[in-house]
DNA sequence: CATGAATGAGTCTTCATTCAT
DNA sequence: AATGAATGAAGACTCATTCAT
């Protein structure tokens, strides 16, 4: 049944589906208005897809590949000291955002509508929030480790607390009208917080 | 009068709802589910809400108001020293948890399936988080007065920010196997990071 | 069940369906809404009738009996010359159509509504129809006997004949702006070309 | 392309509710109904209408049409003297008879069901009228003009007087046994009402 | 491979009717 | 007698999915 012909088609199907989900939410949208933004018969999108869902799970995936593909670029133990720590967090921020800033619904995607399809899609989603936990963490134990982040900070947590941060901002762009100004900020504000704190 | 009317109706309405909401999510979750939980008709749901919608609408409002309620408890401006500020962000910590912890479906449903329904509801959502923004500001822009926070701060991205680690924290908590034991360690990592920072 | 209580109630509430089924007609009329009008709990209208059909039946009745009321106000057989049955067509004309002026609904409810509900509503409208035409029949009949209408008319289907014209201006009252108007120039319509004729 | 769309299936939708409708009337019948008797889903009557209503209007478009095709079959302006005119309401009475002689419903769905449906389409049957009206009048003014009708015709009022008789006994064919029966006398009565007077 | 007509399970929603108070 | 809360049958409508062409 599905998983033949022209890869294009399907790559094209997914990009329609993630606009069409974005824009009207994954229970609002139809097989049709998927099939329609590309001016294909909706019995097509079963040549390439088992169904609707399946549909969904596979924008999900791409979405959190690409978001995945930024996150892993960078080399968590390449860090020797807390000024380039502070770069690369500087640096991965503004990877990231570029990301939500062009693709202003993937936030949207991520973050509501493909979470509230399906348990399995949630189960996913939450799988890929502790991988980018995980990653996160790397980072905060190689810093631990190489003596310039506190002995006793909890790891596991604070990469978590981190994320949180970075995912509200993404989040947020979904939001706001000037993208650019945002991030700035926003990076801005992640950083002082986590190496300057709040305290004068 | 007839059968007196149960003014516990329309509440006991929205707890079935909110259970069955976060259950199975919105989409799936059928009216007729919500009615069944209850052992009455599906017909006396329509008695008390204009339709499911509606029915979502008031599920989501009595959640932030619940939310709502513990975050304006406290008084922004009374705090006069970063000590005192420290003590007030666990407090409120606490009591935010505590909720969070009692009813672990209200995390789904405030962060995703509600909204999702519905333009309106994903716009009430974020009017939600604006306040808890403005509120959250609040507190910093009292520290900073006060000279305890530093005058550089950029208070508004920064309140959005901490908020996003809170909000990150609620949403764990429906998935952890420990509440309480997440709870203690994300309020302490989230602290730490505000009043202590990460360097050594 | 039915049958008891106050009879002005009973009454009142057929004034107010007659009024709500030829406002929003029968289908979409609810016993609420005619409940509704009278400032009384909908159950009650089930104390003085069986059912939502009942109500129109009665509603139906009512409404054909004023018009079986005017029309048998005259005496068939009272008439001796052309005159003298000219005016008495006249006079009656006047008054069916007062009726219709002063509740323009009457022609809705009589001519589409309450046809509509029921295979017997529409076998008794069906049966005044009859009655009315047998009616009209009567004056001819006695106007071959006497001797001054044609000799060769057919008596039972130009009675019928005569009620179409007649129904049908009660039927445009129900639209036309002016209804006093409306009614002098049928009447006069009606007349000329029963008793002049068309040609020159 | 997929099996290949049946461009008679529109059509003989239509067919099935003009049936249905005229059978059960429009409130007692069901999307379901039309379907059933033409063996298809109830799913595929929306992919020719947009909602039952659509039907509805639909049908009665159709029917009003046929009904208007007759009508306008005649030339207005063509006769010439009293005998030519009285030559064509005969033809045009015939031809309309059969009509309704051939479709017995049609009559009830006209004059009652379809018009209890909606405003609109009420308003759309009594446009119908309006304009059944003035072609009736048009043919009374040629009579005029060439001065073979009475030139003191009140010839707007006439026409509509005129069409009730006709459509009155258009109504009678639904109930009747012996419709052929029925239509001769109809004519010949309302001719000779026309043209001969009841006056001896 | 693509198409799109047809399907029908699944839901929401209405509202006449009942009946405990 | 009156009330109006509760009921649930009934029906309109949607749309993911299938499959003959």
């Amino acid at each position: 049944m599905a998983r033949t012909a022209d890869p294009n088609r399907r790559e094209s199907i997914l990009d329609a589906a993630h606009s069409i989900f974005a824009r009207k939410g994954y229970a609002a949208a139809g097989i049709a208005d998927v099939a329609g933004e590309l001016g294909i018969a909706h019995g097509t999108v079963y040549r390439y897809f088992e169904n609707k869902r399946d549909v969904a799970a596979a924008v999900l995936n791409r979405a959190l590949e690409r978001i995945a593909a930024v996150v892993m670029a960078e080399d968590a133990t390449a860090t020797e000291s807390l000024a380039e720590y502070r770069a690369q967090v500087e640096r991965l921020g503004h990877r990231l955002y570029e990301l939500f800033v062009a693709d202003r619904a993937l936030g949207r995607l991520v973050f509501y509508d493909l979470g509230a399809v399906d348990d399995e899609l949630r189960e996913r989603l939450r799988a890929a929030h502790e991988m980018f936990a995980e990653y996160t963490a790397s980072y905060l134990r190689n810093g631990v480790a190489k003596g310039f982040l506190r002995p006793d900070l909890d790891v596991d947590t604070t990469a978590r607390v981190i994320n949180g941060m970075i995912f509200e901002g993404a989040a947020q762009v979904t939001h706001t009208d000037d993208p650019q100004r945002l991030r700035d900020r926003w990076i801005r504000a992640v950083v002082a917080l986590m190496f300057d704190g709040i305290a004068r």
